[in-house]
DNA sequence: TATCTTTGCAAGCAAATACTTACTTATATG
DNA sequence: CATATAAGTAAGTATTTGCTTGCAAAGATA
C-alpha cells in the first residue's frame, strides 16, 4: 500500500471503525477485520494507534468536539428560545442520521465494556446535551414565552429519548426509516408541552 | 457440583448471564466466565444449551412472555384509557430498574451482532410497546378525553424514549439514579399532550 | 438389582483475538 | 548524496473464545 501521513491514516482508521460497526456490528470490529477494510496490514493500524482502546478513545473524543461542540454554539446564540430549541433538536437527528456507526458505538461500548473512563465520556456527552435543553428551556420561561411551571428536568429528560429511540429505530430497521420531518414533529410536541 | 434437573440448571444459566452483563459489562460474558460464575464446568453449560446464542435467545424469548405479556394485559384492560397508560408506564419502569441486565442485553446485542433473527426479536419487543401505546391512546380518543388532533404515532414514539432514556441513565450512573415518581412525573408531560 | 438416560467434569480442540517483532522502503532534511 | 525518521509488511506471539470429547456417576425406570 501506498505510503501516507499519519494524520490521514487516523482519520482512515475511525472512519473505518464507524463504517464496520454500522455494517456488521461491534462483534466484527477486530483489528484484522479493520485493517483488511482499509486495505493495510494489521501491523500499520498500530504504527498510528497504540491500541484499539485508544482509537475507541479518539471518536469518542470528535464526537464531543464536533457534534456537542456545534450544540453548544446554537444554544448560547442570540436566537429565540423557539429556535434555538428547534435548531438544536434537528442539529441532533441530522448528526445521528449522518453518523449511525457513532451513536452504535457509543450505546454498545457504555455496556459491553465496563470501563470507567468511557462511561464517564459518555456520561459527560449526555449530561452536556441535558443540560443545553434545560438551559434554552429556562431561556424561554425567562422572556415570559413558556409556562413557568413546568418540570424543565423531565422535559430534558423527556427530550433526549427522542434521538436515543430514534437512533434504536435506525438500527432496528436497517435504514427503512426515513425521519423526514421528524425533528418538525417532535418539536411540535414539545411546544405543546412548554406553552402555556 | 451436585446433580440438578435441566429446568433449574437453564434458570441459574439465564440468571447468571445477565448478572455478568450488569457487573462486568458484555465484554466478559463468556461461558468459561460464566460457569465460574454459576460453580459449574464449561462443558456442563453445553448440556443445558447448544449454544452461547441459544442462551441469549432464551433470555430474549422469557422477555417476551413475561414483561410483553404483562404489557399487554394492562394495554387490553376495561380501565379508563389514562389509567392503562400510567399502568403501562409505571410497569415499564419497574420491569427496567428491577432487571438492568436485560436491558443492558437487548441493547448491546442489537448493536453488536449482526444476528437477523435477534434483530427481528428485538424489533418485535420495540414495535409491540408502540402499538399498544397507540391503541391507548386512540382508546382515549375516541371516548373524547383526548384531543382528536394529536399525532398518535409521534407521541407514542416520544413515549418510546422515556424507557429508553431511563435505561440510559441507570447505566451510566451506576446505579445512582433513584426514580421514585419518575413514573408519575413522565406521565403528567404525556397529559399535556394528550389533554384538549 | 440391572439398565438406561441424564447430568456432571477435565482436558483438549481449532479459530480468533489484540498486539509484537524483524525487516523493508519511502520521504523529508542536513 | 547521505542519513534519519516515519510508514509499510509478513509472520509471528500468547491468550481467549465457543464448543467437543471421553468418561464417570447420579437418578429414574424395569
Amino acid at each position: 500500500m501506498i505510503r501516507q501521513s499519519t494524520e490521514i491514516r487516523k482519520e482512515q482508521i475511525k472512519s473505518a471503525v464507524l463504517d464496520i460497526i454500522f455494517t456488521d456490528g461491534l462483534k466484527n470490529l477486530s483489528t484484522r477485520n479493520l485493517a483488511k477494510r482499509i486495505g493495510m496490514s494489521e501491523g500499520a493500524i498500530f504504527r498510528h494507534f497504540t491500541s484499539k482502546q485508544e482509537i475507541i478513545l479518539a471518536i469518542i473524543k470528535d464526537v464531543k468536539k464536533e457534534f456537542i461542540g456545534s450544540l453548544r454554539l446554537i444554544a448560547n446564540s442570540k436566537d429565540t428560545a423557539e429556535r434555538r430549541l428547534k435548531s438544536l433538536l434537528c442539529a441532533t437527528v441530522k448528526y445521528l442520521t449522518d453518523n449511525k456507526g457513532i451513536t452504535m458505538l457509543l450505546f454498545s461500548e457504555a455496556t459491553s465494556n465496563n470501563d470507567a473512563v468511557l462511561k464517564a465520556s459518555l456520561q459527560e456527552i449526555f449530561n452536556t446535551q441535558k443540560k443545553l435543553v434545560s438551559k434554552i428551556i429556562l431561556d424561554g420561561i425567562a422572556s415570559c414565552q413558556w409556562d413557568e411551571n413546568i418540570p424543565v428536568e423531565n422535559i430534558a429528560m423527556l427530550y433526549m429519548g427522542i434521538p436515543v429511540s430514534l437512533n434504536i429505530e435506525l438500527v432496528l430497521s436497517y435504514g427503512e426509516f426515513h425521519p423526514d420531518n421528524f425533528c418538525s414533529q417532535m418539536m411540535m410536541l414539545m411546544l405543546k408541552l412548554l406553552n402555556k
